[in-house]
DNA sequence: CATATCACTTATAACGTTATAAATATCAGT
DNA sequence: ACTGATATTTATAACGTTATAAGTGATATG
């Protein structure tokens, strides 16, 4: 016996409810129960609580494809996850975050990768002309991000992690990399470190800007060298930093601080450093850029500085709830700050 | 001006082609364009051709609302996501492996979190009852799991990350780790350890038995004392395994092995081993499993077992694949091999 | 009493697709 | 030319929802 038939769906109490099924059960049309239950103020209020308790007793949810079909809202939010490296979870914090924001709404995350060698665009434009979401969170963005040129020129509702430089504005939650930047270069030097060199991001990324910023401004600031490394960026896989490090650990004027935005190029510095007997704390320093506490418990004593992955997509979530209600703007922008803290320095550093 | 009318779309350009829009131009009924599309054998070569023709030239785009209103199919894999005690990207490489393997079918991605608080059951009720989905991947399965049992009862396909013991078949991917632990246990001796610990998962997921076969297999064979902590698992997280390990550490029996199936258990552990005074390799040895890189750049002497979670991914994927096209069965089925990469053991060892 | 106003309800059509059944054209065999 | 078979195309309806416009009564106004 077949489950179901094209009969009148009064007859087959296993098939899923419809607002067809609620009008049958009320005496009601159809078009009532939908007006009924979005709580239209022209349906009477007793009519508005009859269709809404049959609605709850009967289990009945609404189908979300005839929804979309119809107004063109597909009550999807796209989260464009680019698998850059990094080891702590970033795209999983993100992920949870977002999720955790989006739960209390009709939303639903769907998640779209960045494949490497695939154009930025590619998903972007094919979410946008197809309609396959009401709203798009990108991450590591560019000062000039064709993805948010095409997005703001469509007035299709978005959300960068990380910020941008044109002239107009949008919803983004960033992180204050420069003064993660700025405060580190403080940091080593409070230890006594002079040959500071920061991991940058590839170039291309805003925030790789922003980091730079931070370091030169204390650099000059402070009368220090510069020190940043050609061909190695947060992006680079561990054994490349490691072979880096190690090709310039023996140098004389090797870097005796580090500015490390990831967790795994320091890891791969420090492995090397301590390969050729650098210890941390007495040869070198470091501070790191950490989303977790992992990297304090493999040693308590490194100097992080946190970035709350988790909160941003919380953030990213939030700013783009409300691009997608306003989609004219205004944006909601939001900066992290870095939460910094540094153990109090041992007044005898300086003869450790 | 406003963009659209409800006026036909052969006088729109701007708007969304549809199958109408091929229709009009190539002066065929909807219902030939459809089918041509599909490529029915029943439409003339030379039409199917034509139309094919068409819809590339002008950008057709079936939409996915209404393929899903009229079907039922909504082209998507719904993988629920338990945000557990992990740190080097567990979910987000199985993501990953997914949407690899997802990305040449055209099915959609979708996470569903699944919150610590929540009744594991909600959100497999609510996608299945509502047709959210066309497949389902589930992690961390029990022996005899509800969500597991409710799937096959409905024919609902899905692929479960974990095995279960009901006498029915369902399509998995597995990590054989009992072989894991088994191997540790060999390992951990070969260094000649003898007071060997597992920290297992909470009882109720099926791999902890798994774990702890292999465990209590070589530990019977061997002679050896059993270990296992009370009170702490793979989920506690770091500051309780932190802190179960300074309390054990100056105990005279303490453990000299350890066998950690995720890596922030053994960073915890060797940090208070570590500031107990003990090191590893004189006074400690561990086997980690590890899903990257990222522990043997830490320490590239640390024994590690791999499981690559990224194929994981991709393998659920291409099993639930096969379970969508037939959800009756067969169900495939992958255990994946640990990968053991132990250096040679020095001969040395034993006077280290 | 006719009519305007209000509060509420409903019929109709449409979103874009596809399953079903029906229709048309083509052709071979008589 | 007629029949039947085959190949190809088409009309119709339906999936479940909602926007639009139209329809009820009931009450108030002139």
């Amino acid at each position: 016996m077949p489950t179901k038939k094209p009969g009148n769906s009064s007859s087959q109490p296993t098939s899923k409810p419809t607002q067809k099924t609620i009008a049958e059960i009320t005496g009601l049309a159809v078009t009532t129960v939908s007006r009924a239950l979005k709580g239209d103020d022209k349906i009477a209020q007793a009519t508005r609580l009859r269709v809404n308790k049959v609605a709850d007793e009967i289990g009945y949810f609404p189908d979300p494809a005839a929804q979309r079909l119809r107004t063109g809202k597909t009550k999807i939010v796209s989260l464009i996850l680019d698998p850059h490296n990094e080891i702590l979870g970033f795209g999983n914090s993100l992920i949870t975050g977002v999720a955790h924001r989006l739960a209390s709404t009709d939303y639903h995350l769907n998640i779209t990768p960045q494949f490497l060698q695939e154009d930025p665009m590619e998903p972007v434009e094919h979410i946008v002309r197809n309609r396959l979401a009401d709203g798009l969170i990108l991450s590591r963005t560019c000062p000039f991000d064709e993805r948010v040129r095409f997005l703001r020129e469509r007035n299709f509702p978005f959300a960068t992690h990380g910020r941008t430089e044109f002239g107009y504005q949008h919803s983004y939650v960033d992180y204050d990399n420069e003064k993660f930047a700025y405060e580190s270069v403080l940091r080593l030097m409070q230890k006594g470190r002079r040959r500071i060199c920061i991991i940058l991001p590839p170039a291309q990324f805003t925030f790789c800007q922003h980091l730079n910023y931070g370091y030169m401004r204390a650099i000059r600031q402070q009368g220090l060298d510069c020190h940043i490394p050609k061909g190695i960026t947060l992006d680079s896989d561990m054994p490349e930093v490691f072979e880096w490090a190690q090709s310039i650990v023996q140098q004389e004027n090797a870097p005796d601080g580090f500015i490390c935005p990831g967790e795994t190029s320091f890891l791969a510095i420090a492995n090397a450093y301590r390969q050729a007997g650098k210890e941390r704390g007495r040869d070198f320093d470091a501070v790191v850029k950490s989303s977790s506490t992992t990297l304090n418990q493999i040693d308590p004593h490194i100097d992080t500085i946190n970035e709350d992955i988790q909160e941003a997509g919380l953030l990213l979530a939030t700013n783009l709830l409300k691009a997608m209600e306003q989609p004219e703007g205004p944006f909601a922008q939001t900066i992290q700050n870095p939460e910094i803290t540094f153990e109090p320095l041992k007044t005898n550093r300086t003869d450790r």
